[in-house]
DNA sequence: ACAAAATAGTTATAGTATAACATAACATAC
DNA sequence: GTATGTTATGTTATACTATAACTATTTTGT
């Protein structure tokens, strides 16, 4: 049993952190495979154990899934378990990823689901283009 | 050299006629690989034949690819060329797929485009849920 | 301590996509 | 019309992404 105090979030595994840690300092997308290469020293053997991470780190909000790139990214929002909906913005050049998590974003959402009488339970929304910087050069 | 009148859609290869007819008859996703042997008794033999058909179509707008299921569908708007952004909507539980293409939907991603200084180039816009006839059953 | 349940490791394999190279089809120049 | 360059297509092999099935370990409740 967990008697600590701690924030709310809940208590991670081993493997887990690892995933989270490295998730965190890279603070781009992963694919599952530079993650288990990242990790070998740590112990990582198999592609199991990064997908199982991954699982429980995307099922609590940590970790998002940037569908269009198969790969993985720290959520930059202190975790979306409240935040809701985000959309990701990528540039295809300096691949840099942002997440926008605003009211805009969580209204469109639900009034798409309305609009096609939906029970929404999950929404991939990615822009891919140039970003600014990579505009002028 | 072309000199037939046409509606202004491009030619297609006869590969390209092939994957265009099934996922037209076929209507809802289908993967890379259901493609592939659906077309063997049509000479189809490896995938790269398919995705390069794919790839055409795409670029003409009359196929869309659904990132989130990895899987192909026709364009139900008699070809999204100009028609420009869409959004898809997937029940989780009969697999169907709409295609949703309205002034919200462009708004939203110029919208997102501007609010994060973007060129936007491709948007992908996913809602996964249960349809309306999938919530009471 | 023991049985049941949850978690983690391992091996093998399925599913998705592209690289690299070979061949054929077609256009244009000569 | 044949040589030549270009584009489209075919073929083989391989890389990348993900999960099934099984085993072992750890944890938990009694």
């Amino acid at each position: 049993m967990n008697l600590v105090l701690n924030d709310g979030s809940p208590d991670l595994s081993e493997n887990q952190k690892l995933v989270m840690d490295l998730l965190e300092r890279k603070s781009g997308p992963l694919s599952a495979y530079m993650i288990l290469d990242e990790l070998r020293d740590s112990g990582f053997r198999a592609p199991l154990q990064v997908y199982r991470a991954l699982e429980k780190l995307i099922s609590i909000g940590k970790v998002h899934r940037v569908e269009s790139l198969s790969a993985f990214i720290a959520c930059s929002h202190m975790s979306c378990e409240k935040l809701g909906v985000t959309a990701f913005v990528i540039c295809d050049k300096c691949e840099n990823v942002q997440e926008v998590s605003d009211e805009s974003i969580s209204l469109f959402v639900t009034d798409l689901a309305i609009k096609t009488k939906m029970k929404a339970a999950k929404s991939n929304i990615e822009l891919h283009g140039l970003c600014d910087g990579c505009q002028n050069i």
